[in-house]
DNA sequence: CCGGAATAGTTGACAGTTCAACTAGGTTCC
DNA sequence: GGAACCTAGTTGAACTGTCAACTATTCCGG
């Protein structure tokens, strides 16, 4: 089969994706820095907060943030020797461990929230229209759903003879 | 000044765009590893391809893929280990680099775009509509250009008193 | 031209991520 | 009730990215 490359005009709207959510990050983490936390360290923070009791099982966390499950351990160890979260056993699971919200954790986040949605508003939601972020937000949605259900039963997307010349590589 | 959260409408949205763009990414570079590339490697190969002679300047082509000059250098001492770029002296310079696509480089990259582009449009320009994908790119082209323009002379955005209490943390 | 400032690129130490291997506690089923 | 298997979480090594410090060259004002 040969290679649908994408349009010209696709491809400019592929390379700003990538740019502009790039940036995007860049920024938010950089805020972040300022007061010693990151994105994903941010995110595990409100995921704690909105939990019952503050507290949830690591496997439950690592999907809620979407990260691996040894990528968990290792962030809540670094969380967990800077005092904002904590381990505690599972009582109805021997294998299980819950990261519990400090109240050191909690305030690091109360601190942290202001500034972080305000940069969030002022390089992206106040940048786009209302009309744009609602769109891009359903449209990311079925992307994420679409990931799922094809991330089953996926063969290794064709090792691919390079059955055509290079056009455009995006 | 009392922060304004985002709704719930708008939290969902960027939750769905964080999540969404983490699974893309991951997709594109678990096929990219596959065969021994990386999204930033490949985003050079690109880059180097549509340059004249399949060379640029170590600085112009940090600039073109949105990385820093460190990391780029430690990118390209490894592609470069890996043949698929060569350094040369830059003639009208003498401080400068330039980088150069190899012939393995290019026969790299001819191999790896076909299941890229297929990996792009499967999980994510066939999966939103046209629209939406041309308003994509529209939105984060208006960010990177926001996030360049607020770079310039901007405040450590302010260090935030916790002025109010946590409502959602997005 | 000479001295200071700016630019190009590299370096090495450190922080964060991935991957494969591992421990340990549950589940199933005969 | 124990063998085989599955799930939860951790570990450590290898890899990638960041940051601050450094070298080398060029630019610019006097």
């Amino acid at each position: 089969m040969t290679t649908r490359w994408l349009t010209a005009t696709q491809q400019k709207a592929w390379r700003s994706y990538l740019l502009g959510s790039a940036k995007l990050m860049e920024r938010l983490d950089r805020d972040l820095r300022s007061i010693g936390l990151s994105m994903p360290e941010y995110e595990i923070l409100v995921r704690l907060s909105e939990a019952p009791e503050r507290t949830l099982r690591m496997t439950e966390l690592a999907q809620s943030v979407h990260h691996s499950r040894s990528r968990l351990t290792h962030t809540i160890n670094r969380m967990e020797s800077a005092g904002l979260v904590e381990r505690v056993s599972c009582p109805s699971d021997g294998r299980g461990v819950l990261a519990r919200l400090t109240a050191k954790g909690y305030d690091t986040l109360v601190d942290a929230a202001p500034m972080h949605v305000a940069g969030v508003r002022e390089t992206f939601v106040d940048v786009v229209s209302a009309d744009d972020f609602a769109t891009i937000g359903r449209a990311f949605e079925a992307v994420a759903a679409h990931a799922d259900r094809i991330g089953q039963n996926r063969q290794p997307s064709t090792p691919a003879a390079a059955d055509d010349a290079l056009e455009s590589g995006c």
